[in-house]
Formats: structure tokens, C-alpha cells, sequence
DNA sequence: ATCGGTGCAAACAATTTGCATTAGA
DNA sequence: TCTAATGCAAATTGTTTGCACCGAT
């Protein structure tokens, strides 16, 4: 979370008051955040912070990288700090959470399409929709 | 395509201008579309035709699982008609082109999902993003 | 003859942008 | 100081909806 105000600095970025809002909503979130929860949460920590800074903030993060959106099906997007590339998401459809997971399926896949369909893959957008283990069990 | 007006007929819904229309388009399409170019290639065929009717139309072929939506991180959605449920999508940002593909890759993910982690697992949504081979060649 | 489906235009929700002002370096 | 970044409000984009009329069954 720090490191990552550094980060900002070092791509020569000034480090704001909204920007250290949106960091740090993201380092606390235990969940994938749309903008407008994010805009509540940062309003706690940091008054006046306005929503198009927020999507300034996030859009500015997503391209350095230490961020992204996943896209669940609904229209809009959910946001979390960078994780590692080849980790997917298991989207509970009951409860709503979402998982990270991580395991050889990405990068299988990447070797399987480059080796035999020529695809040089850049980025994989894998969400599984499904029921998870606590939901199935509750009912 | 024809067979598919059919499935409509039989799952009670009347066979209009417009659904007729939009049908004809994904038919015939050799892509993915968005909304605003079904329509506009549905007007060839069809004059009159409305983009909500469009819209329309769409939503219930996706009800009736006869086509989907693809979202390809722009914030559109892609029609095509429906395929194989394991079927995912090779998205090349050179060339825009999107080419489905099918292996083992999302049965896999699948079993494992709910052989080890109990994640019961309803759809998947995986879209790969990079460069295909003819792109890769031709630069 | 029905009533499901359409066209049209207005409503929506998420995100983006123009611009005068503010504040980080 | 100087220019990047903000707040605000208006604009855009993709999609949805209310309603009076129309046409497939």
C-alpha cells in the first residue's frame, strides 16, 4: 500500500490525497470494489474525494499496472490491487464473493496455445461463474 | 438458422420481421457483433428495424440459450450464435478478429474445481487476448 | 380478434471529459 | 512557481423501458 504511493512517485506521478484514498480502500477491501463503492469508502477516509477521480485514479493505476478490473457480468467493473497473471476468478453467483485461484490452468494454456496454434497469448480474462463450497453446503 | 426461428416458434414466441432479421444477420455473420451492427446490417434485409428490437431479440435468444454475448474488455458486447459450452475465444488486439477454440483447457477446469475445491462450476468465461499467427507473420 | 411485439423517444447506469481552480513538487 | 490533478457538471456510450400502435397467430 505504501510501496505502492512510492511506485506512483517514481512513475512521476504526485502522490494526492485521492490517490492515497483509492490505495488505501484497495489495500483494506477484502472484496473486488466497484468505483462507486470505492467513492464511498475513500469519502470516509478522505472527504471531497469526487467519483471522476476515482475513475482517474483507477484507470491511471490499471496502466502502471498496480491494478485491475475484473468484469463479472453485470455491467460495471470490480477493482482489487495487482495480483499475479495467471490467477483466475471463481465468482460466486449465491453469495456473490469472489475467489482467487491459481493453479497450472493459465499457464497450460498459454504453452498449448503458442506451441500449437501459434497465439501469442498477452493476457487471459478468466472468470468461472459457479457455486462455491460454503453455498452448496448452506442449502 | 432456419431451425432456430423454428426453436422460437416452439418455445411459444412469434416469428417477427425483426427476429427473423437478426437471426439472418448472426447466420450469415462471419464475426462477432456488436448491437449497433446487427442492426445496421439488419436494416439491409430488414428497413425498420429498431436497435430495441434489436436489443430485444438478443436478450431472448440468450434466454433460450441460442446465442451469447461476448464482452472482450471494451465495453460492448459481441453476439454470435450459441456453441459449445466449452468453447472459449482467442481475442487478437492486432487484427480484432476473435476465433473460437476448444480442447481440454475448460473441462479440466472444470473437474478440478469440483473434484479439489468443492466449486461447483456453471459457466466460463474465458477470453484470451494476444496476437494469432497470421498477425505474428505479417509484422 | 387477441395480445405479444414493435417503433419511438425518453430514461438509465457506468464511465468520461472540459474547464476553471487548487495544490504537490 | 508552475503545471499536474482535482471538483464539478455536462456529455457520451451502451443498453433498457414506457407506451400507444401494429401485425403474427
Amino acid at each position: 500500500m505504501d510501496s505502492l504511493a512510492e511506485r506512483l512517485r517514481e512513475a512521476g506521478y504526485r502522490l494526492t490525497a485521492p490517490r492515497r484514498a483509492v490505495l488505501s480502500v484497495l489495500a483494506e477491501a477484502h472484496a473486488h470494489l466497484p468505483a462507486d463503492r470505492i467513492h464511498e469508502l475513500a469519502a470516509a477516509h478522505t472527504p471531497e474525494v469526487n467519483l471522476a477521480s476515482v475513475y482517474r485514479t483507477l484507470a491511471l493505476l490499471d496502466e502502471l499496472g498496480l491494478a485491475h478490473e475484473v468484469r463479472l457480468g453485470d455491467g460495471r467493473g470490480y477493482w482489487e490491487l495487482a495480483h499475479d497473471e495467471d490467477t483466475y476468478h471463481l465468482h460466486c453467483v449465491r453469495c456473490r464473493t469472489v475467489a482467487h485461484h491459481s493453479g497450472d490452468t493459465v499457464p497450460r494454456l498459454r504453452a498449448h496455445l503458442g506451441e500449437a496454434h501459434g497465439f501469442a497469448a498477452e493476457s487471459v480474462d478468466l472468470v468461472v461463474h459457479g457455486v462455491c463450497e460454503r453455498c452448496r453446503a448452506g442449502s
